[in-house]
DNA sequence: AAATCAATTCGATACACATCTAATTAATTT
DNA sequence: AAATTAATTAGATGTGTATCGAATTGATTT
């Protein structure tokens, strides 16, 4: 899940963070020191130090009735060096609907029956339509151009221009000579 | 200044645009694409995109009346490289007040008439008020025990522990024998 | 020339959050 | 036992910002 990667970046997306790491960067302090020298009253320092806690960079042991609170370096590097592997780059993208762009055009150009009102002028939306329409196509069958005429017919009048492309854009293959078309595996 | 720093945090604290960033690091994306993929108005995916660059995280190109954005991988080593470095963990404490926690303990323990009305039980806080009384004695001068008291009593009454203290605490030296303090240079 | 299209900008809205005060807790000192 | 102290929690407030719709811009297609 990548919400615990937006969750870091946020501990760390605020000035008065900012500065309490840099702090612990050089030697542990009580959140009672924090709060004179950042100027802010101690209730505020520990909410800033529970969102750097709840992101394992600080931890606090007890001293007296104080907390003394230190910067897990370790936690630092680890974090340094995984941000933005590709791990975590397609850890973001993984709850992200791949398919939701050609769904769009392919709405934005439909008729309530299911056919197109139009051929895309630009290509990326033609590819999204022609994508769906080859799904008509059965794998490992072979169609004449007759036959590929009539099912593109249910799609929109302008087959050639349909059946061109979808060859064009090595969704379909014709065999040189004898007219006959089949749906390239993927 | 550190607020750069900041700024770039805040680009990367937000689902969203962390999903940009994980799909522009597949392929370049245009607007209206990413505005699909993540089911929101080109509007916001602008808004979302012109933070990204404001960062430099992404560039844009023309193309037709497209904009095809990119991610700047140089740029994200870079960042990777220099995000918890030295330099920075300082530059976000630079205007910092380092000086704020003594100034503090001294108010909370001064009366108006700049005598101590106690001596702080905490080590910290009794530390801070070393640091200040320790101000009142020259440097490279020699003191006699009687002297030492007399200046001390400016302070406060009890003598022999803020003697003790400074000299326990490192601040000033004595001599083994004839009783003579001075100030320790540091 | 007119219409279309993606992108941006502007205002408005709703939600998130940094900060404060007041009250509470846990520990220590008197 | 009572008083002091640091820390935390809860509630309130103001600022910041993600998102949207509407209007505008710049480019392309018809």
């Amino acid at each position: 899940m990548s919400e615990e990667l937006v969750t870091f970046f946020k501990a760390l997306a605020d000035s008065s963070r900012l500065k309490i790491v840099g702090l612990l960067a050089q030697r542990p302090y009580s959140g009672e020191e924090l709060a004179a020298l950042l100027d802010l009253k101690p209730s505020t320092i520990s909410h800033h130090l529970s969102k750097l806690a709840e992101v394992g960079l600080v931890s606090a042991r007890a001293e007296g009735y104080y907390s003394v609170y230190q910067l897990d370096e370790q936690a630092l590097r680890a974090a340094t060096r995984s941000l933005f592997s590709s791990e975590q780059m397609s850890a973001a993208t993984e709850d992200v609907d791949m398919d939701a762009y050609d769904r769009k055009v392919l709405a934005d150009f439909s008729l309530p029956d299911g056919r197109l009102k139009e051929l895309p002028a630009q290509r990326k939306k033609l590819e999204a339509i022609l994508r769906y329409v080859v799904k008509a196509f059965e794998p490992g069958r072979r169609y004449s151009e007759k036959e590929v005429n009539e099912i593109l017919a249910h799609f929109h009048a302008d087959t050639a221009t349909l059946r061109r492309e979808l060859v064009g854009n090595g969704l379909m293959e014709r065999e040189g000579g004898g007219g006959e078309y089949w749906k390239k595996d993927i």
